[in-house]
DNA sequence: CCGGAATGGTTGTAGCTACAAGTTTGCTGG
DNA sequence: CCAGCAAACTTGTAGCTACAACCATTCCGG
């Protein structure tokens, strides 16, 4: 820890520039256009899609926190607010008395599908459709080997490996 | 505008799951490490350390807003918190007397010597030497990409590109 | 040379996030 | 069977960002 840590020579530097460059700018467009078209926050639509696809539509909040990247305080303040605004309700997991579910409502429902459009749109413009296949493969591999580093014990991977192939059995 | 939106793709939502996650988990990790041993945002830092590398470590507010990807109301207040602790000073420009300079101070200039090592070393841990060289290349060009579809007048492209090639003029 | 638009900034405020506590329930070893 | 620790949340609060308003200069056309 007594320092020796290389500097970052030019490529490092010119990948490294644009993604933070990404991380800041991107961010903020996605909540412009939600919030303008539909009054949601970027993290909001995220959490009411991830229980629309739930199944009942309901998901505990420890396991909606995992797959929205949120720590759970965070999580509780926003799931308040939707609840506030009828587009989520909460009641305490049967199963185990300590732990809470969130159940998306019909009106959240209806606020996903009228939501999902824009947004899909949104990312498309400035995202997808500026990518070719290979790169949004390479966007893959590279996003799996910074989100390894970020969470070591892998408990994310098991969300963002979901999609990769449906015939492969869990991660061994 | 009526719809016709097409949803995504298991190859495209993979991607796109990968840079979420990656947008939402970054920013903080950086914050966290920079708070913790140097009191700092990375955002702080990051105005901070180009005041550093400009000429007579003095800049204009517009000028820093743009290299910091930073709206000019959101930077004049971190300036104004950075100037309250005495990292930073400001003062009006000589040649628009409506502009502001903004000049690091020996403070300032002693804050990015310390804070330098520490979020180089973060920075390498979680997405440089996570990544090859080719993905890195990868990486800048997946950023040219999105930046662009970002900000299409190109003008933090005179910045991206800064570190690209000392040989090549300016953008044609 | 003057009226309006554009440039360059600051300030006020509402809203969201991080961090730190606090509470209840569940688990585990002795 | 109970002490203590961990899990699962909630709540309070400080601090940062976005948005809107505002003010002062500068530029530009007629």
């Amino acid at each position: 820890m007594t320092t020796n840590t290389p500097w970052l020579d030019r490529r490092q530097l010119r990948a490294w520039i644009r993604l933070r460059a990404m991380l800041e700018l991107l961010p903020g467009t996605l909540d412009t256009q939600l919030r303008h078209d539909v009054d949601l926050t970027e993290f909001e639509y995220t959490a009411l899609a991830m229980l629309s696809e739930a199944p009942g539509r309901t998901m505990r909040m420890t396991g909606l926190a995992q797959r929205t990247n949120a720590t759970l305080p965070r999580l509780s303040h926003v799931v308040a607010r939707l609840e506030k605004r009828g587009l989520v309700e909460r009641f305490p997991c049967p199963e185990n008395r300590r732990a809470t579910n969130a159940r998306l409502t019909e009106a959240g429902w209806a606020k996903v599908l009228q939501a999902a459009p824009g947004h899909v749109a949104t990312v498309r413009r400035h995202v997808i459709d500026v990518l070719t296949d290979e790169q949004l493969d390479q966007l893959t591999a590279i996003g799996d080997a910074v989100l390894a580093s970020l969470d070591p014990s892998g408990k994310g991977a098991v969300f963002y490996t979901h999609y990769d192939d449906e015939q492969t059995g869990p991660a061994s």
